[in-house]
Parts: C-alpha cells; structure tokens; sequence
DNA sequence: AGTTCGCGAACGGGGTCTAA
DNA sequence: TTAGACCCCGTTCGCGAACT
C-alpha cells in the first residue's frame, strides 16, 4: 500500500484498529473510544475495505483476529507511536542536539562578550556549533539573507519582523595614549572637538552618532582613522595621539593591554541599550528559545560586572 | 499572477433503529 | 453482540468572481 493512497480518514481508523485488537470486541473498543458500537462497526468495516482482509472473526469468546490482524499488531503499534512523536510539539535538549548556530557580533562582542556564553555552551550542548560571522549595520538584511540565528548589537529601533531583548547598558568613554598631552589637561568639548579622532565604522558610515552630538552644538571633529573593528582601534590609537571614543565596557576590558588611558566623555550622554536581536521566524524554535535564554543570562551577567566599577 | 471570499456539492463521522 | 440502513450535521473541496 502507497501512503499516499491513505487519507485522513484512513489514519483515524488506525487507533480504533489497535483499540480492536486490544478488547476484540466492537462494543468495549467503543466504551474506550467514547463511541458508540456502530460507528466502530463502521470503522471496522472500512479497516477490512483498507487491508483487503477480515481482520476480526466471530467466535463464542468475542472477536478473534486473523493472521493477517495478528502480523499487523506489532507494526501498527510501533507506527501509532511514530506519528505520535512526528506530531507532538518539538522539543531541545541541549545535552543531545546537534544544532548549528550563528551568531553576528563586533570583534568586542566576540572577545568580551562571547567567551562566557561559549563556555556555558560547551558544558551544556557539547554537541552544538557556533559560527560567529562579522555583525554589519543592514541588520535586516544580515538576519534574512545570512540566516544569522542571533545578533548582539546595539540598535534604537528594530524593525517590525525582528525580535530584540535588552541585556544591559552602557556609555561612551573616551580613551587616548597613556601619555597623551590630554591627560594633564584635561578633556574639556573644546579640545575633544579640536583634537583628531579615530572612529569605529562597520557599514562605511562617513559619521558616527558622537558627530551627530557634535553637530547639535554647533562643532565637529576630524576622522583621522577609520577601523571596523574596536579591539584594532584601541591597539592603533595606543602610538598615536588620537582620541577614541568608545564603550565603557570595551575600554576597561583592554586599557591596560593597550596602555590606554581613560577620559570623561566630555558632553551629556543618555547612553545606550545592547540588545540580542532575532528573525521572526525564529521565535518558536525550542532550540533558539534555549539559546536566546542562554546569551541573554550570560550577557547581562557580563555587561553587570563590566559597568560595576563604572568611573569617570 | 496570486490571493481571498462566498457558495453549493460531496464527504466523513456521528447517531438511532433494527434484523440476524 | 454485531452489522446494515438510514438520517443528521459539520467540515472539506472545488469552482468562479472579485480583489490586490
């Protein structure tokens, strides 16, 4: 018999062909079914139309099944309890999946933020890959054609089929050289605007928000150096005397590898929101709702402790 | 060209009644 | 106790029209 010949209605005869073989009699199949006798004398009557076979035979002791019935048992069983498990809702077990994950991230991101995740990763889904590709700026377009599982960004405004949850806050610091002339000075707007300036750039961006700040004030700076990753700028910025405007968090991580000194940003700042940002698509995925939960407990954890000895 | 909506026909699956 | 005849009701299917 092909499978495709079998209709809805031939897999709902199927339980009620178990049931028969269990009680073989009509009317207990029906008192266990909640049906009554002559629609399980139908049902049967189908199931013998089905299999080309008697199935079932009148005798002084109820119902007994025929050979055919008999060798249909076990297989029958075994095949309720398949489509059972085909339609029941899906789950993830970390310990046992095999999943592949992408993760779009800056080189901070990947260097501060990841580790930790990494780590819980390795102990809870030995058996789960993670590739970590280069975030870019055209967020919707990363999440659709790059098929990118998750992003850890900072964006104001997500559009509406992306998903995002905040894992925590930070703000703009400034860093220079250890002995950069600014440090006995001091960093007041005049001299920030004055001085040259490295940015972090990702998309090819011309400006950053800082230049936007800048701009409401009637100022502006110049862009010395453009660098798309933030752990190359501060190693770049570190013999130079440019000023780098950058996450709290990423500046405190690496100051002192670097030897890179900490300054006050020197305007009003509200700050910012990371966030993990995912497709739409992924919003039921047990495994993606697993490591959504995953990333979000280690990265709040993380961006916490990084902001606790917040100064400046 | 693809999607949505409304409508009638066909079908599936339940019931009761009753004969074997 | 089983199974056939008949009926009822809800769902599904197929089709054409309207719309995007």
């Amino acid at each position: 018999m092909n499978i495709s010949h079998l209709s809805s209605a031939d897999l709902n005869l199927l339980p009620v062909f178990q049931v028969l073989l269990e009680e073989r009699s009509v009317t207990r199949a029906a008192g266990r079914l909640n049906l009554t006798q002559p629609a399980i004398s139908r049902n049967l009557t189908r199931l013998r139309e089905l299999f080309n076979d008697p199935l079932f035979t009148r005798t002084p002791k109820g119902l007994a099944p025929t050979p055919r019935a008999e060798a249909l048992a076990l297989q029958l069983h075994q095949s309720l309890q398949d489509l059972s498990q085909l339609i029941s809702p899906a789950t993830f077990n970390p310990a046992t999946a095999t999943q592949n994950f992408r993760l779009a991230t800056t080189d901070y991101g990947t260097q501060v933020l990841l580790p930790p995740v990494l780590k819980r990763i390795r102990a809870e889904a030995p058996g789960v890959n993670l590739e970590i590709v280069p975030w870019h700026e055209n967020l919707v377009q990363q999440l659709d054609h790059e098929d990118i599982d998750l992003s850890i960004c900072a964006v104001e405004d997500a559009p509406a089929a992306i998903h995002g949850r905040g894992v925590g806050f930070d703000r703009f610091i400034c860093v220079v050289r250890e002995d950069h002339p600014l440090i006995k000075r001091g960093l007041s707007l005049e001299s920030y605007a004055t001085y040259p300036h490295a940015l972090i750039t990702m998309g090819g961006a011309r400006k950053g928000a800082i230049d936007y700040l800048l701009e409401e004030r009637g100022l502006s700076r110049r862009i010395a150096l453009r660098v798309p990753h933030f752990v190359a700028a501060l190693a770049m910025i570190s013999q130079t005397d440019l000023i780098l405007t950058v996450p709290y968090g990423l500046a405190v991580s690496f100051a002192e590898q670097y030897k890179l000194q900490m300054l006050p940003f020197p305007m009003e700042q509200k700050g910012f929101t990371y966030s993990i940002i995912w497709h739409e698509r992924h919003m039921k995925d047990p495994g993606h709702v697993w490591l959504r939960q995953l990333v979000f407990e280690e990265l709040t954890k993380t961006l916490e402790e990084l902001n606790v000895g917040f100064r400046i």
